[in-house]
DNA sequence: CTCCTGACTCAGC
DNA sequence: GGCTGAGCCAGGA
């Protein structure tokens, strides 16, 4: 049976925002996503496999993207929408308040995005493991 | 405790 | 070159 398919659920629910329980903040794990997430300097992005791979956990690029699920509720702002996938989608999107809120704030970061897409993500590409040093 | 899903990515067809 | 399948880890039901 493996998965569901590629049928991309496009018109997702705004899942239930609430439910907040800060009892598991020692994932250690999340920290240091958002931590490396927030170190993004201004007008640029990266992705969930550089952040991976900074953190070693390269293999599970799924992780950071799961850490990203609680840095809406984490105290510092956590700037998700500088974090994309390696194609330079805006894939979290729609988990933001507004499924423009993410393309309204890379663009004010002078990053053009088109449709959901950010144009030159190369250029804008930020790894943390070269700007941090490994 | 078991099963599944999930903001990804790579490899295979 | 686009789509399917499988792998990864962790948290929620």
């Amino acid at each position: 049976m493996s998965k569901k398919v590629t049928t991309i659920k496009k018109a997702k629910p705004a899942a239930k925002k609430a439910a907040v329980k800060r009892s598991s903040d020692q994932s250690g794990f999340f920290e240091d996503v958002w931590e490396v997430v927030r170190l993004i300097p201004k007008g640029r992005v990266t992705s969930y496999g550089a952040i991976a791979n900074y953190l070693g956990t390269k293999l599970s690029a799924r992780m950071v993207g799961w850490a990203m699920n609680g840095a809406h509720r984490v105290k510092p702002k956590v700037p998700a929408h500088r974090v994309v996938n390696r194609n330079g989608m805006l894939s979290g999107k729609m988990h933001f308040d507004t499924p423009t809120a993410m393309r309204e704030l890379l663009e004010k970061e002078k990053i053009k995005v088109k449709n959901d897409t950010i144009i030159d993500f190369k250029k804008h590409y930020w790894d943390p493991m070269q700007e941090l040093g490994l």
